[in-house]
DNA sequence: ACTGTCCTACGACAGAAGTAGTAGATTCAA
DNA sequence: TTGAATCTACTACTTCTGTCGTAGGACAGT
């Protein structure tokens, strides 16, 4: 039955290349095999039935599923948002950095990745989220904290 | 003989546990096997002889290399930076997010990752960074290139 | 010189990830 | 109703990762 695990958003791990397509799905909103396969970097992009294969895991994850036929080929759809794998990547490589976000980000800046206009931009994201927030007085924490992520380095949740 | 490839810094491709590994050498500057599992998480703390696999492969990739012997044990240090790594781990990232550093800044302040401080510093840095560079004149962001490991491929600098 | 302890250098192996071929089911346009 | 085109559902590697065990070398006491 090839059912695909219920899986909490937050507990799914990809791989570089299921990644990589999940990349096209989100950009897609839902696509088939196909179109994912033609989404890909001329460089890497693998055959067909490669690309098939890894939206099979992806859907036994519970990461993707299908949500309709078009012709005879399925059309999937992304379970887990971009945003919470994002979060996870972080969480991540925020754990080869003392769990500091502050150090990653200043890898991040003279690395020079980021430009003083991104980072305003993000203030005001940001700023704007905290006003919507109060405004709303909007409780419901929120999927957030699922349990301490296991993190390594001494305790010391991030405070906001 | 167990040569060491000379790659490129930015070629080194790390997998988790190897970051994992390399987040401890990172921050002892240099050290034994030993010393590297014991820095390890408890939780996930694996075989002495595992740990020796994995610096063993990191040492392939040109990831670290050994600098010294103390008793009859070897002694290794990093031979990437931490920054060169986060930035091709950040680039990854990119590729899931159109290469926008915007989006993905969205995103994390939107998970609640980034406070505004951590902005603000990191535009400090920012800040600081560019003011140093124009008084400076520009130098290399050389810092952890001890020997010049016969480095001299067409040279491939991203630059962005 | 003998012995226990700690390393190193290898060799192994299971499971994950990447990559793809194939047989048979579907669909679509003649 | 046929046949080509396209999919799907498997099956099948090969490589990469994570995990160790073991044999034999080095060294510190005794």
């Amino acid at each position: 039955m090839t059912e695909a695990r219920v899986a909490k958003e937050s507990d799914v791990k990809l791989t570089r290349f299921e990644l990589e397509v999940m990349g096209a799905l989100w950009e897609l909103g839902s696509a088939s095999v196909r179109e994912l396969q033609e989404r890909l970097p001329e460089g890497k992009r693998p055959a067909y039935t490669t690309v098939q294969t890894i939206v099979y895991r992806l859907e036994e994850k519970g990461a993707v599923r299908r949500v309709k036929k078009v012709g005879n080929a399925h059309v999937f759809e992304p379970m887990v948002t971009r945003r919470a794998t994002v979060r996870r990547l972080f969480d991540e490589l925020l754990g080869f950095f003392g769990g500091s976000p502050r150090t990653l980000m200043a890898q991040l800046v003279e690395g020079g990745h980021l430009t003083l206009e991104d980072l305003r931009e993000a203030e005001e994201t940001l700023e704007r989220l905290e006003s919507d927030k109060n405004a709303t007085d909007e409780r419901a924490a929120v999927e957030s904290q699922s349990k301490a992520t296991g993190r390594k380095g001494g305790g010391k949740g991030r405070r906001r």
